[in-house]
Order: structure tokens, then C-alpha cells, then sequence
RNA sequence: GGGGUCGUGGUGUAGCUGGUUAACACGUCGCCCUGUCAAGGCGAAGAUCACGGGUUCGAAUCCCGCCGACCCCGCCA
């Protein structure tokens, strides 16, 4: 069987996958190997399901066959290597939901290569498994054909990209994993330095600072599948490290780099046999908290927020005047077929909002022509005409109210739009629906410290037209930050970056960092500035969600081989643990319980 | 840091207004069965009800604590 002088799928020890074999192969001699997958014994003919990664393909050991009593004595999991010839099953025995449906393996050898213990749970795709359990057991939960396949796709699809941005220039270029902690933003992994006692890096929480001095080496165009890590709590669609497709550019705008996001969303898209095209739509970002209450709304649904100060200034509705007294605003979003939502409904979209600081939430349903709410006795013929009007409403549907500061009004309604959503099903307008989210303001006030902080990252630049307006009302001044959004998730974001030491200083300065606070945790990038930095941009784009997206999961979890827990934990390794008392010496460390 | 859901044979669930043999399906084991493909039939084994306290004559069930999984708020440049 000496016979390979090309590397394929076919090694010494099988002439073809589980997923290959079809009617054109019949009369062949093969050798498959692969997973007992299921054993059909009918007291005499045996069947027998072969699993790989590549497909299933049906086994047949018969009474008369030397092999049949081998073939009886395998259990699931078992590693098989069959050798038999390929025959077309007989009469109407094909079966038309299996891609190798139409022939099966008349074996003449079974080699038992591994046994296997009975499972800690099934591996058919009828069975339901906790979470924790395919945690800790990943290995089998992994040969599970649907998660095989997420992971496959995966890997083909990061061969999308690279290809992709190599086409382009791009040169993949690794950054370093131990870095220096910055105290801002999101918590740092750490590393103790054996060499340096009581010294430590810092694991990434992106290759921002690196890929920026990038461009100020002259590399022009860098990308990588980067590990980024961040020690902040988890949830379904955070990792405590997970993967971005990071780029950067020299000599470009906002434009240019949106395009290079396209053309890459349009490639792996097109992989999939789906029609993605640029440019996608751009909103500015308040606009955007406007009409959708959130930064990344999902607009494969209509369901705008409109804004009612106007409408109920007069209002004899406490809850409105109040709140528009105070400064605030009353917005509205209708429910299409909302209506149908009982009291009890009503109160657990009340309560969802309260999680998001409203007081409350006011709302009418409309039947047969008649609002009906417990509040109705507050709104005016006038503004139950008018609300009719503004909202387009019909028999049938529902309409929410807040009123609070724009502040509150706005992530209340954006999350009961995403939870209307859920709840009425609405007929979707597109099934991939992209949306650039532009100009975000570059600084907002730090709740606890009053001082101005970032609002994504600290080298974004200014919007050259507002950056004047940095001296005396930065507060209001818009950033070229812009979020790439797919399907109501946040899939990049990227930014055009300040290349002048004196516009990052300044920048700094408004954060509250004096010169030597800046050269102390910034130095590197700062003093690259000072000789010759290019214009540049980039964005980082989560390859996790992006994957999630395209395999239809709503959590991350699928598409890593190996995940975490929401508290951190590896079920699988048991990690994290315990170091042992030599280690911690020669750490320099002391555990303070 | 806070809120919520959950934890019952190997797996997934039922039971949980306290009451004596903890039910069901799948899997496992045994027997039967020559064209199945989520094979089928008959039978059997398998559970200190996550863990630790408490209330009670009596706790899977009620209370407190604790561990773990998942979801959400805060947090996540």
C-alpha cells in the first residue's frame, strides 16, 4: 500500500473518505476508515454506519462473511478500517437524505483499530446535551457532524480572507502576545516575568499599538487572524480571548478602508453562495441611536423609533410632561400584530426595560378601531389621532412609550425593538443586512471620574472638519469611528488614527494625561509619530461573531474549537489552576488569600 | 458587583401545593430478528435527587448556605 508519492485525503491506510463514494465507484475495491457510527443488526445482514469528518458511508457485513462476527462485536465509536468492494444497494434500499445513499461497502475485512467505552452521551443530531457536559467532553462533541462542520468552515473561510488580502497587498505580520499592560479600558491578562522579579506582561487585548507603529515602519498594508485577550466578564457572544481579522493601511480614508471591508465581506460571502455587495449603507451614529435606541441595530427589520416630544408637549400625562420638563423625551415604536400581547406580556416588556434604568413603559393596543391601554384616560382625542398617524398604526398592532432622558429612552427602546422583534416574528427585508455606523463622538465624560475618556479607542482622529472644536466643546466632536454591523451584531470596528504626536497629545491632555503619563504608557507609539508616521487606518473585525453569524448560532461557543465557560473555566483541561509552591518562587509570587 | 433560569440513573427530561416501590424516552447489557438507515420486538441492570446545614414524625419537594452551567444588567478603549 506503498503507493502515495502525492499527499491527498487517501494515505496508506484508506483509499477514500466516509463522504466520496457514489454509484460511479461501483464495483470498486476501497478501504475506508472512520467511526462506528451506528449499527443496524437485523440478526443476520449487519449494517453498519462509517463516520469521518467527510461523510457516512453504509457498511454491510453478511452472515456467511468472516467479517460478521467482528462486525457484531463493534460498539459505538469504535475505530474501523473496512475493506470491501462498492455495490449498489438493491431494489429501493437507496436512501435519498444521504450524499453516498445510493451504494454501500460489501466488507471484506474489518480492522478493529481502537475500542471505544460506552459514551457519556449521544452523538446524534436528535439528542439534547447540556452545555456543560459537551464542554467537558469537547473531543466527542466535536465529532459531532454539525459542530464539524462549523469548524471546517471556519478554517476554509479564514483561507477566504488571507487569499483575499494578499490579493491586496496585505502582509501578514505576527505581533507580540507578551506586551505591556495599559491600565485603561478592559482588564489585562498578565504573565509574571521569571527574569524580572515583580514585573509582568500583559496578554493583548488587540495588536492596535503594534499594527499602527506598522505603518509607521513602512509596511504599508498588515493583516492578521489575531488572538486578542481581555479578563472582563463573559457572555453568550464574549470570549476571554477570541479572534479578529485586523488590518491597517497606509495613505487612506475612511472610504478606502470601508471598501477593502466590503470587497472581504463580498468574498467570504460569495463563498457561501450568497450575493454581498458594497458599498453597504452608512448612518451616523446618532441618528442611528435615534431611530434604533442602540449602536447596532439589526435592519433586517423595519421597527423605527419615533420620536413624540413634539407631539405630547401639552400633555396632561405626568409621565410625559415630567420627563420633557426635565429635559427628557418621549419616543414611541409600534409592534406590527402587537395587539395580541396579554397584560401579562405587557409587564414583562416593562420589566425588560426597567433593566435598562425606565421608570416605566406606557402602552396602547389597537383593536377594532379603539386604542386600549390603562393610561388612555391621559391621552387626548388629538394625541390618540396623531399617534395613529405618526406610527402608521393598525388594527392589530401595539405602541410602546418612553419617556426619560434621551440617555435611558434610547437603550430601553432599543432592546424591546430587538425583543419585538423576537416576540412578533416580523417578515424579514433581507436576510444579510450590513450597516456602517459612522462618526461616533470621539470622547464622552467618564461616569466616575468626570473626565473625558474615549469612546472606542484612544488614537482615533477627529473629524479634520470638527477637530478645531477639541479646545472648546469636545464633547461635541466627531470621531472617524465607524462600526461595522451585520444582522444586529457588531462585527468591526476600525477608525482612521491620529498620525501627529501633537494631535495625540492633545487628545491625551483632554483625557487628563500630563506628557509624562503619555510617554510612559504610550511611548512607543508617540515617539514613532515623531519621525515621519503616515496617514493610516485600519479595522479589527470579531472573526468569532462573524462565524456565528454565517452557522446560525447565537453563541460563540460553536465556532471555537475549545471555549471557556462563563466563568472562565476550560471544562475540558480544568484550567485555570493552582500553581505549586516551587513555581510561585520562582515567580517571585505570594498567593494573599 | 447585581438579577434571573437550571442542577434528579450514562444522556435528556417528569415528579417539586412534603407522605412510604422516584416516572418516561434515549443509551447500556441479554435474548430474538436477513435490507435497515433516529431499524424493530421482548427482557434486565442502572439514581446516596449537585453538595452542606436547617424545619418536620417524614424532604427530590419547604428554608438557609455553597459549588457549577447558562442568560441578562453593570463591565467589555
Amino acid at each position: 500500500m506503498m503507493n502515495n508519492t502525492t499527499p491527498s485525503k487517501n494515505t496508506v491506510m484508506r483509499t477514500h473518505t466516509c463522504g466520496e463514494l457514489t454509484a460511479a465507484s461501483s464495483g470498486q475495491a476501497v478501504t475506508l476508515t472512520g467511526w462506528m457510527d451506528s449499527k443496524r443488526n437485523h440478526g443476520g445482514v449487519i449494517f453498519l454506519n462509517l463516520r469521518d469528518l467527510y461523510g457516512v458511508t453504509q457498511v454491510v457485513a453478511r452472515p456467511e462473511s468472516p467479517v460478521y462476527k467482528i462486525a457484531e462485536e463493534t460498539k459505538s465509536e469504535y475505530v474501523l478500517r473496512v475493506t470491501g468492494k462498492v455495490t449498489l444497494r438493491p431494489g429501493t434500499n437507496a436512501n435519498k437524505n444521504m450524499p453516498t445513499g445510493e451504494i454501500e461497502v460489501d466488507s471484506a475485512d474489518i480492522q478493529v483499530l481502537n475500542a471505544s467505552l460506552p459514551l457519556p452521551f449521544d452523538l446524534g443530531e436528535h439528542a439534547g446535551v447540556s452545555e456543560e457536559t459537551r464542554l467537558k467532553y469537547r473531543f466527542l462533541d466535536l465529532r459531532r457532524p454539525a459542530m464539524a462542520k462549523n469548524m471546517v468552515l471556519r478554517s476554509r473561510l479564514s483561507q477566504v480572507v488571507r487569499n483575499y488580502l494578499y490579493n491586496l497587498d496585505f502582509n501578514e505580520i505576527e505581533t507580540p502576545l507578551l506586551t505591556r499592560s495599559t491600565p485603561e479600558g478592559a482588564r489585562d491578562f498578565v504573565v509574571p516575568s521569571r527574569n524580572n522579579p515583580g514585573e509582568f506582561y500583559a496578554l493583548p487585548q488587540s495588536p492596535q499599538q503594534f499594527k499602527q507603529v506598522l505603518m509607521m515602519s513602512g509596511m504599508d498594508r498588515y493583516f492578521q487572524l489575531a488572538r486578542n485577550f481581555r479578563d472582563e466578564e463573559l457572555r453568550s457572544d464574549r470570549q476571554p480571548e477570541h479572534t479578529q481579522i485586523d488590518l491597517e493601511m497606509s495613505f487612506v480614508d475612511e472610504q478606502d478602508i470601508a471598501r477593502v471591508a466590503e470587497g472581504m465581506m463580498h468574498e467570504i460571502f460569495a463563498y457561501l453562495g450568497e450575493e454581498v455587495s458594497g458599498p453597504f449603507p452608512e448612518m451616523e451614529f446618532s441618528d442611528v441611536m435615534l431611530k434604533y435606541g442602540i449602536d447596532k441595530p439589526d435592519l433586517r427589520y423595519g421597527l423605527e423609533i419615533k420620536d413624540c416630544s413634539a407631539l405630547f408637549k401639552d400633555s396632561q400625562f405626568k409621565v410625559f410632561s415630567g420627563a420633557l420638563a426635565e429635559g427628557g423625551v418621549v419616543r414611541a415604536i409600534k409592534g406590527e400584530g402587537g395587539a395580541i400581547f396579554s397584560r401579562g406580556d405587557m409587564d414583562k416588556l416593562t420589566d425588560l426595560v426597567k433593566k435598562y434604568g425606565a421608570k416605566g413603559l406606557v402602552w396602547l393596543r389597537f383593536k377594532e378601531g379603539k386604542w386600549e391601554s390603562p393610561t388612555l384616560k391621559f391621552f387626548s382625542e388629538a394625541e390618540q389621532a396623531a399617534l395613529i398617524t405618526l406610527l402608521e398604526v393598525k388594527d392589530g398592532d401595539a405602541v410602546f412609550i418612553a419617556a426619560d432622558k434621551p440617555a435611558i429612552a434610547a437603550p430601553s427602546l432599543g432592546a424591546l425593538r430587538t425583543e419585538l422583534i423576537a416576540r412578533l416574528k416580523p417578515a424579514q427585508l433581507k436576510k444579510w443586512a450590513f450597516l456602517w455606523v459612522r462618526h461616533f463622538p470621539l470622547l464622552e465624560k467618564d461616569a466616575e471620574s468626570g473626565n473625558w475618556t474615549f469612546t472606542h479607542n484612544p488614537f482615533t482622529a477627529p473629524l479634520p472638519e470638527e477637530a478645531h472644536k477639541l479646545d472648546t466643546d469636545p464633547g461635541n466632536v466627531r470621531s472617524c469611528q465607524y462600526d461595522l454591523v451585520l444582522n444586529g451584531v457588531e462585527l468591526g470596528s476600525g477608525s482612521v488614527r491620529n498620525h501627529t504626536r501633537a494631535m495625540q497629545e492633545k487628545i491625551f491632555a483632554l483625557m487628563g494625561y500630563d506628557k509624562e503619563q503619555v510617554q510612559s504608557r504610550f511611548g512607543m507609539i508617540v515617539n514613532a509619530m515623531d519621525y515621519g508616521a503616515p496617514p493610516h487606518g485600519g479595522i479589527g473585525m470579531g472573526y468569532d461573531r462573524l462565524i456565528g453569524i454565517i452557522c446560525g448560532t447565537d453563541s460563540i461557543r460553536d465556532v471555537i474549537a475549545f471555549p471557556k465557560t462563563t466563568s472562565g473555566a476550560c471544562l475540558m483541561s480544568d484550567a485555570p489552576a493552582k500553581l505549586d509552591e516551587r513555581q510561585l518562587k520562582e515567580l517571585h509570587l505570594k498567593i494573599v488569600e
